[in-house]
DNA sequence: TTTGTGAATGCACTATTTTGCATATTGGAA
DNA sequence: TTCCAATATGCAAAATAGTGCATTCACAAA
């Protein structure tokens, strides 16, 4: 089921290939952006996707290596793989040289987001998330 | 008929996916590696791939704006296109950071493809390449 | 102008990806 | 238990991408 890799070429096209798609680029991006771990319900609402393909994105960035995945309660929290080989070093400076400015919108919500958990715990239901995002305009 | 960039992501998804192919992956390694021009048919013996398909990735990555064409008489070259901002010299650092040993064939393939060259000129026809190849067991 | 070599392209076919929708699964709260 | 919110997944449709083959284009040498 899982792909075993038969190439070692497969370790670096499958990371490009991953990167290659903006919903799972900005996944990165935010992820190195905050630095923490971020959950599926905070990105689909920082992204405005919907809840499946977060997750099959998120699976996809999996596979590739570049982030993991740690239970708590009934939320999924992914982090950013760091590994300190030159190859991950420079695929996060490439993604970290990417201009703020076209994560704006992406970078309020999130704050506003993230800044809803209660010690650690995103307790947020879509409608206060709705609400609150209506009042900012975001 | 080009694709006019309508996001100002796809600058970057476009080159992330330009690299996700292994034989664009090698041709862009290649390129930094020998720091120089290289030709469609050079290519197509370094890597052994077929002439078409050589040609149709080296539009893509032509789109993405990893390389540029300058035509010498009937030969086609190709240049890594360096540019100084952060995202291209971290792709760079990127590329360069895989390691020389996935490349060890390709290598001397092109070592010696190369040295074929006449003035600048690449005046080799692939019975003569076959044959040095066969001679020297690449 | 004819011929040959290097390179590009159009088309059909196959393979891979992405998406939407429906349906699971998991774990906590009532 | 039962219910609900968070997440994952199976499947089919739609969209993209890669390959092979034939053909065409470009250019220079005969």
């Amino acid at each position: 089921m899982d792909n075993f890799e038969i190439n070692p070429w497969d370790e670096y096209t499958i990371v490009f290939k991953a990167l290659s798609d903006l919903t799972r680029l900005k996944i990165i991006w935010l992820l190195l952006s905050i630095d923490s771990k971020i959950s599926v319900s905070e990105i689909k609402d920082v992204l405005e996707e919907n809840q499946y393909n977060i997750s099959k994105h998120l699976k996809v960035l999996k596979n590739a290596g570049l982030i993991y995945e740690k239970k708590e309660g009934k939320w999924s929290f992914y982090y950013y793989r760091v590994k300190d080989d030159l190859f991950d070093k420079a695929i996060r400076a490439t993604v970290k040289s990417i201009p703020n400015n076209l994560m704006d919108g992406e970078i309020s919500r999130c704050q506003k987001r993230l800044s809803m958990r209660v010690d650690g715990k995103c307790v947020v239901g879509s409608e206060q998330w709705n609400n609150l995002k209506k009042k900012d305009k975001l």
